[in-house]
DNA sequence: TCAAGATCGTTCGGAACCAAACTATCTCCG
DNA sequence: CGGAGATAGTTTGGTTCCGAACGATCTTGA
């Protein structure tokens, strides 16, 4: 395939065009190694398993944080899926209007608004997380499974790190 | 701060949710985590390296491909920069109309446009990186120094069986 | 030679995305 | 009480994002 440079060319490509300059090549290296390997897996995911269903990467998470919660607020919604609370209002009107969920305004504080799964919803996530945690296991393969929790660990150590 | 879940709140939670079912949670952990270092990642250094440049995080790593590689293809862009050529397209429009790139026709190939950043947008990046690099030493900061080389190799894996 | 197919970048339509402005609600304290 | 300020979600305006359809260019093979 021309024009397509492998990882190797494009490393040492970066390390003689910034040679001289003061960096720490190796952070640089976790972290764009990093923006790599999330993208190239969301990419593969969304095509082999969320396509189908015709979901975004964005409403599927939506709707399992949702799932795995039974019931949540928008804002945790927004939080642990990454997304601002404007794009979560969004996509939560998208995924409303699929019936895949509804919204349910605060009645202890007016203000908050929970989401919960409707039945269709529910059924969806079922029948596609197991297919998802395959896809999971499949971007993962080419690591040795004894050092997945350490992997898993250095990950959270990362966000941890970037939450300030 | 109420609504905010922990990473081990979280990560328990899913436990106890899909106890039962035959899932790899370890592979789980691993991905799961990828996207959230990466997405608290990003969103880390474009608040505090790219929001002052007007910069945004796709228009950063495009001008960041062609300035490694002095002059790429759009197809290389694209694929490096992880985005499809439709994205690239639109995004190559809004560097260049703000002068910071040039597009021109390939000569030997008429198909084929290359990418070349002007003098302000070698500039801007050459004093750009350095900060972008001191936040990719920030976000990796609560990692054994050592380890970061086989970390970065853990993540090409990921990569790689993802590319296929 | 020249049509059929492959490959490139752009365009189009619609979803996702964010900051900032906005409305509605709650809390705090005088 | 009741107004000032904090907090929640939505709307607005403008970019990014993608797949699919599209024109333009090159390659292939009879």
């Amino acid at each position: 395939m021309p024009g397509q440079h492998t990882l190797d060319e494009t490393e040492s490509q970066v390390a003689t065009r910034l040679a001289g300059m003061d960096l720490d090549f190796e952070a640089m290296a976790v972290t764009a190694n990093l923006f790599r390997a999330a993208n190239a897996a969301r990419n593969q995911m969304e095509r082999t398993v969320l396509a189908k269903s015709n979901l975004t990467w964005t409403g599927f998470v939506v709707l399992w944080v949702a799932w795995i919660w039974e019931t949540a607020e928008t804002r945790e919604i927004a939080s642990e899926a990454g997304v601002s609370k404007a794009t979560l209002s969004g996509v939560l009107t998208t995924l409303e209007s699929r019936g895949l969920l509804e919204r349910k305004r605060g009645e202890l504080d007016g203000r908050l608004v929970t989401v919960e799964l409707t039945t269709a919803g529910k059924r969806l996530m079922k029948g596609l997380f197991p297919e998802f945690n395959k896809a999971e296991r499949h971007v993962t393969r080419g690591l040795d499974s004894e050092q997945l929790p350490a992997i898993a660990e250095y990950l959270r150590q990362i966000t941890q790190a970037a939450r300030d």
